[in-house]
DNA sequence: GCGACAG
DNA sequence: ATCTTGTCGC
């Protein structure tokens, strides 16, 4: 049942977390904004990836990947049950985002590898985290999420905390993320959220 | 050792 | 995140 162990996991995300590119590495000016999310229904999770105009924040295409989720929730290893259904979605875009906004933290995590940097890391993709709840750190008076004497994080909102995925600095993420935002809530997390939800509702019916 | 703890 | 319908208010 719950494939995952921990001392391994907690290794694996050492391991990569020294591969994170903390400076901007993407394609310049941003042209695909892409946002993803996961839903569950019972045992079985729903990811959901949308790809947006950066410009004007319309949407362009979405796709969502189905596939059973046997790893439980455990704080600090939320990618081991969020990666899978997140991948599947991104490989079926058609058009490639320049950068990805991922529901979860990236730098603001114990062994610096949240989600979104993991993500990043095994896709090879600029990533950014945008999480809704902290999970380490404290924020100065600047707004900065302050680690471990790293300033590894930003808090936009009261439920908007914005840190590196991969391959992006700290001030580029925040400035893309502030971007995306429509009352206070970056649109392309905000969409794939809403479609997971929808395909949710679809299985619901049936089941 | 105790408590916190993304989604 | 999920379980779960209707209902109050703009
Ligand atoms: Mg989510």
């Amino acid at each position: 049942m719950p494939r995952l162990n921990l001392k391994k996991a907690a290794y694996l995300q050492r391991h990569l977390a020294g591969k994170v590119i903390t400076v901007d590495d993407f394609n310049k000016p941003v042209r695909y904004v892409g946002g993803v999310d996961v839903a569950y229904k019972r045992r079985v999770g729903i990811g959901v990836a949308t790809l947006l105009e950066y410009d004007s924040m319309r949407l362009v295409e979405y796709k969502h990947y189905i596939t059973e989720v046997d790893v439980p929730y455990v704080p600090t290893f939320l990618a081991f049950r969020e990666i899978p259904p997140m991948v599947g979605a991104i490989e079926r875009l058609e058009k490639k985002p320049d950068i990805v906004l991922v529901d979860a933290h990236g730098l603001v995590h114990p062994r610096g590898l949240g989600a979104a940097s993991h993500i990043g890391v095994v896709l090879d993709i600029p990533t950014i985290g945008v999480a809704k709840s902290p999970l380490v750190g404290k924020v100065d008076e600047d707004g900065y999420i302050v680690y471990k004497g790293r300033r590894v994080g930003y808090k936009l909102g009261p439920r908007l905390y914005v840190s590196i995925g991969h391959r992006v600095s700290l001030e580029t993420a925040i400035e893309i993320v502030k971007n995306t935002l429509r009352n206070s809530v970056p649109e392309p997390t905000r969409l794939a959220h809403i479609y997971a939800n929808k395909v949710k509702k679809e299985m619901d019916k049936e089941s």
